[in-house]
DNA sequence: GCAAATTAATGATTTATTCAAG
DNA sequence: CTTGAATAAATCATTAATTTGC
């Protein structure tokens, strides 16, 4: 199914160059602009030149509005989060070990020694600062989970914001 | 539907009479036991750290047959599958959030001139500052987003994995 | 009602990425 | 440039749901 096609209900262009017709808020990519941006990414390109950044930004204004400056702030997110994220990763890492999913032969393993000491990154609750500030709408993924983003330490209730759905429950309290 | 009385082993259902003790095919989770599973999930853990893993296999185990790994693999399987049917229904979706992005008001600046030294220079960092104010904490569940690995009809011809400089496919060949 | 046949879910593996360290 | 570590995407495989003919 061609999901760039219904995307494409985006922003009214015709509200003239520059007016965004309802909302002026921010560049809200379409899927298509974004699948491009990400095949650019990962085909290797961090830091598009001044050229670049034109290019691109007139080529995926045919699937709606853009400017060079999404373009240059897209690519410059992008990458700083992927970075980031390693590097939480890594440093989560201290005693890492790691996960060996090749479950083929664990049969004979123990699950336990594999597991044994996997650490997930720890996430802060930043979660609306983050979304908002990343221009992708990626949002999607998280705004219907219960509670988006946070993966870590379910025990400490305390740092959880549930919003539309109760505490956990009591048997979960052993994590 | 499971009658939830068989609970200790695999359901009864299908060959083997529900005896899991000599050969066990897969593992065939209880209804409490998804449930539990689902209760986590709902909270927001994705990837749960190995302690975590244990213990929730752990007090799963109480209502059957369950090892780590399958822990494991159903926290993997869920947050993918979910993913995927978010994505099947909001592909085209746009979320408007707003905040207003720390770029300033440049309609009026030229994108040319803007990022004519932007790229080469300085302003990049400002993006990171930011980033770095705003710690992308909650990025997992929204990165692949951004990052479909869909066969695009891009056929990933340049995947080689170029680091530097990007070869670039067909459509991007205009750069 | 009941199994055989078919379809839908989902558990388990494999593959392909990513960044960064060596 | 190569490799380590981690993980998500894609795929394979098996089980449960369900449909169907009797």
């Amino acid at each position: 199914m061609d999901d760039g096609m219904s995307g494409f209900c985006l922003k009214p262009r015709g509200s003239g160059g520059g007016g965004c017709g309802s909302k002026c808020g921010r560049w809200n990519p379409t899927t298509e602009q974004v699948r491009v941006l990400t095949d650019l990414f990962r085909s290797g390109l961090r830091t598009p030149s001044t050229d670049q950044i034109q290019k691109i930004s007139s080529q995926l204004s045919f699937y709606g509005k853009i400017e060079s400056k999404n373009v240059f702030y897209w690519f410059q997110n992008h990458k700083a989060r992927e970075r980031q994220k390693r590097r939480r990763v890594s440093v989560a890492d201290h005693h890492q070990q790691h996960h060996e999913i090749h479950y083929r032969e664990d049969h004979k393993l123990s699950s336990t020694k594999y597991f044994g000491e996997v650490n997930q990154v720890v996430e802060p609750e930043r979660v609306i600062e983050t979304l908002e500030l990343f221009p992708l709408n990626s949002f999607n993924e998280c705004k219907e989970l219960a509670n988006p983003c946070f993966s870590y330490n379910i025990g400490i209730a305390a740092n959880y914001q549930f919003r539309d759905h109760p505490p956990l429950d009591l048997r979960l309290s052993f994590l």
